[in-house]
DNA sequence: CCGTTATTTGGAATTGACCAAAATAGGGTG
DNA sequence: CACCCTATTTTGGTCAATTCCAAATAACGG
């Protein structure tokens, strides 16, 4: 699998005139090792194991260049940094308000009436996404009310 | 309807043993007249005029007290400053990849089923909303594909 | 193997958000 | 009404995330 998402990536980088790197190579790899929401730091210290010299700029705009390839999400979540994943199929998220933590929600939202409104006012959307705050459940059981 | 807002947020205030200032209810006033999302840098300007001694840091601190209130909602945005409204019935939001504008996008979704699957993924959730991605009117009929 | 040019680097600058201490002003009291 | 106590505001600074810029590096077509 990892082998055709390469293979992916260098495509669409050949097709847009890009250079396939290494670094590009590496970052997506690590983002889909994370297998879940990365910030471009986390996904900076991964792969500066394998690559020293890396820069964070370099984190940033590859993980920006993949999103505008539709190789990974930017994931819109309040407060705390922005976050990245490798899945790419319409799904949820919940998050945490008090540790920021963030996880993936599986669940079957109809928000077929989101775009058509957004539509209607005038919007291109691209994609509607369910964002469920609270408290996880580490941090629910901590917190007494 | 002002009135009875000044009147709401003194209440509030005085229940709490806290003290009615002027720069509090200014910006109350100042982002019920934004009438949409506003940046703390931008009700910093409107208060601004009306109060030039004012700080940025009032205005923070305002701002999330307000919230805290119940009389305001923080909506935190992915790549950019976080938004205050004055709404705070459930509505949902659509963002501009282009250019950050934040909008309201006033549609029925059925966000209960992500609720539940929250809870049954341990989560207690608070709030469900969703954010709709894709181009403004305005970017969408400059953007040339 | 070489040259052109996209990328990466490294460092500095910008920006939003927040902390702490000193100055100010709200509001109850005598 | 004047005064005091303490909540707020101000002021000034810190911290972290992100972006800008010019120089160094490396991809890849010839």
């Amino acid at each position: 699998m990892s082998v055709d998402d390469e293979a992916e990536l260098k495509e669409l980088l050949r097709a847009r005139g890009m250079r396939v790197t290494s670094q590009r190579l590496l970052i997506q790899r690590a983002l889909r090792a994370h297998a879940g929401h990365a910030s471009s730091e986390q996904i900076y210290e991964l792969v500066g194991s394998a690559l020293p010299g890396i820069s964070q700029q370099t984190v940033y705009s590859t993980l920006t260049l993949l999103s505008e390839l539709g190789l990974a999400r930017r994931v819109p979540v309040p407060g705390g940094t922005t976050r990245f994943e490798a899945r790419v199929d319409d799904h949820h998220h919940m998050m945490c308000e008090r540790c920021g933590a963030l996880e993936d929600l599986d669940a079957r939202v109809p928000v077929a009436k989101a775009l058509e409104a957004s539509r209607a006012a005038g919007f291109a959307p691209s994609s509607a996404a369910v964002t469920v705050l609270g408290l996880c459940a580490q941090c629910a059981a901590v917190k007494a009310p």
